[in-house]
DNA sequence: GCCAATACTTGACAAAGTCCAGAATCGCGA
DNA sequence: TCGCGATTCTGGACTTTGTCAAGTATTGGC
């Protein structure tokens, strides 16, 4: 485990952001690095190996602030549980197989902020552009 | 209510998919084409004010037998149940409101099959790419 | 009109997430 | 270093969304 410095990071990461520094919220955090595409169980599950118990309220309260301060990001994939990974502010896109849910991270299409423009915004102050790429991946479509 | 034609149209439709014909169909049909964005509980009552009642499963039943068929489409955005719509087949994306939920369609934003490529497909056969353009509405950013 | 296939109803169940009240912990200031 | 108020965590009940299974009703071809 590298677990030395990454916690390091983490602490000051929540402290940069004004929160207070606890063992779940750094076991969790360290979950979700090392759990990418998780759901909040994966992710709990992994933060118990590390801590012994948790709350199943501590977990989505931590993860709910953790996407609030953009430290993780939040996907919901159509059929399956809330994901988390850790991977953020990069404007990537997820690519998800029909029969097995497996999931890949994708890099921008176009350029840099790919979709981000819609042809009609309705006034709306959009902040983000969501893609998902549905498919089956080589093992399944076999 | 405009009943009359359109009730025969999605009879039609039905039959030409070689499924039966019941009330409890045609009325969801038609509850999720004058209900655009609704959840299976939106629809599930209006259909009841037309029939007077339909099980909880009959409305699952029949909204996934339409998805299959590809007669209608199912939406699950992040922190919401599954959306339904009747717009199929044009690929257009949606624009939802991060405080109010509401929902827009939005065209396609770069030709006609948008994001669809993918910069690396990692040897997937993509048949989909769902976007969804998350923001805050005019009512909201006041 | 009959009958087999299909669809609907009812009730139990499961997963994901939220609410609440009380106990424990954190970290600031003395 | 200690104490105290604010924040966080725990545990249990509850809600929402959706599925399973068994039995009853409806559909539509003959």
């Amino acid at each position: 485990m590298t677990t030395g410095s990454e916690q390091s990071d983490f602490e000051l990461l929540l402290r940069d952001n004004g929160v207070q520094v606890t063992a779940q919220r750094l076991a969790l955090m360290q979950a979700v690095t090392s759990n990418p595409h998780g759901t909040a169980d994966d992710i709990a599950d992994k933060a118990r190996s590390t801590l012994g118990s948790i709350s199943r309220q501590a977990v989505y309260d931590t993860l709910g602030m953790l996407v609030e301060h953009n430290l993780i990001r939040r996907i919901q994939p159509a059929g399956s549980a809330a994901r988390y990974e850790d991977r953020v502010g990069d404007n990537h896109h997820h690519l998800i197989c029909r029969s097995c849910s497996v999931m890949f991270d994708v890099d921008c299409a176009v350029g840099t902020t790919p979709c981000l423009i819609a042809s009609d915004d309705h006034g709306f102050e959009i902040d983000e552009a969501e893609v998902i790429y549905w498919g089956r991946c080589t093992s399944c479509a076999s």
